[in-house]
DNA sequence: AAAATAGTTTTGCAATATGAAACACTGTTT
DNA sequence: AAACAGTGTTTCATATTGCAAAACTATTTT
């Protein structure tokens, strides 16, 4: 049985096994140590790094002999976002939501059964939290997440869990399954999601779908911030009614008719 | 002699080939399109974006037989672009400049001899410019670029100049190397450069240094836009001075203390 | 000063990657 | 409907490449 995994390219496999390492470790990366770490032989490294380092993809920090990802992934990173027409449309409504708000606004995409961070307004009062351009949000514990999640045909749904689990992340993180769709369910009645500390203790977000032209829910938006500023209250109150907005605003400059 | 290009590993050097042709076009390639321009058999092509899809880094477009960049670049030129200190402690300074300008504010980093679009905060009245994250600003007809080269070594700023030379882009281009030199030391005396047009018709540019905590040079902030907005009477009478008290923010966060 | 560790280079050869050829599929033309 | 053209995919013989062991150089630690 032919599997994925055959014909695989070894050395180009290798390199990106390298850059991925690298992209984990900020401070950088010895040869040596980047060899131990993937499980490859300092002069196979050494010389995928040659290679690397040749057309801009790793550089060496600041004349140390320390690897560090380099500038032409930033290029070719911002060529994919750059594609991204609704990132462009949605920028300027996420700003406006950020100013009323005072809170850490984002896109999502939905692309390949995964949820995408590939926007981001922070605020002034911004705190740290796990949100990141290029990062996957998992479906079952963020708002982003649950609410692309939600408008998605079941079964396709329930094969992505099945690939990648409900991974407990909190005490409040949804980790069975027939209790997520239900959740589900509450979600579209409501039109927008909260995650409730599900994925970082302390950090409450709220989220709402955004459609194509075809009605599809294609991404999502959402505002986050710590439990004692996005309160519940909050939530209710105001900001689930001016992120629908935006999200509808969004939606109808992509072609969204309702 | 040993070459630079000696010891390449071939098929990592031709998977960055078809990344970077990919990168150049939008709207995605074929396996045999690809194969035309990068000048390798679809059946090598075909296998090395079988690998690159496999691991994240091509993916076809909306079911199609075309091949884009993948999600994974993103991801990796985010982590890149994460770890530059200098962004996250800029940003909000580039947002306050450019609400208080109304026009587009870029930051740019002085890395490995090349000017290079790091950040870049959008107003309501931006217009479309070259300017884009990730992207190199030549050094003789950009305000950032002009402003970082200013102040770098001599010898240096030559050598680069010799090596990528004084491409004419516009009539107001300067493409002799003893004008730009002069041009510089203007740039020096004054504290900051402008760019009149030499890159783009119809657009200037006005762009102030940003120094390390040792006082070197190591990036610049601009304030871009149509000439009929950026013009010279508001550069001298306000954009300067703004620019430069922005530039000089930012270089007290890194450390500086003149 | 000696030892240990890391980075770099060399080299024989086994394994890989190549491209030509063949096959499968899709769209266009007749 | 059949033939044709072009593209994508797969196979396979083999030439070339990439590999890692070994050796060398440089730096750090003891």
């Amino acid at each position: 049985m032919k599997s994925e995994r055959d014909n695989v390219v070894q050395s180009l496999d290798r390199a990106l096994d390298i850059l991925e390492e690298l992209s984990r470790h900020e401070s950088g990366l010895g040869v040596t140590e980047i060899g131990s770490i993937v499980g490859l032989h300092k002069s196979t490294v050494h010389r995928l790094l040659h290679t690397l380092m040749l057309r801009g993809y790793v550089e060496k920090k600041n004349d140390t002999e320390k690897y560090r990802l380099g500038l032409k992934l930033i290029s070719l990173g911002q060529a994919r976002l750059d594609s991204m027409e609704i990132r462009s449309e949605a920028r300027p409504f996420l700003q406006e939501l950020m100013e009323q708000t005072q809170e850490a606004v984002h896109l999502c995409l939905w692309e390949n059964g995964k949820v995408v961070y590939i926007d981001k307004v922070e605020s002034r009062n911004s705190v740290l939290m796990y949100s990141r351009i290029g990062r996957v949000a998992p479906i079952h514990c963020t708002g982003v997440g649950k609410v692309i999640a939600a408008f998605q045909p079941e079964a396709e749904v329930i094969k992505i869990i099945k690939e990648s689990g409900l991974v407990y992340k909190t005490d409040k993180t949804i980790t069975q399954l027939d209790k997520l769709l239900k959740h589900f369910e509450e979600i579209r009645r409501q039109g927008y999601a909260i995650d409730d500390e599900e994925h970082d203790p302390g950090l409450r977000c709220v989220a709402a779908p955004v459609r194509d032209y075809k009605g599809n829910v294609i991404a999502s938006i959402s505002v986050a911030g710590p439990t004692i500023r996005v309160t519940k209250d909050r939530i209710e109150k105001e900001l689930a009614t001016m992120l629908i907005e935006t999200a509808n605003k969004i939606s109808r400059q992509l072609g969204y008719r309702q």
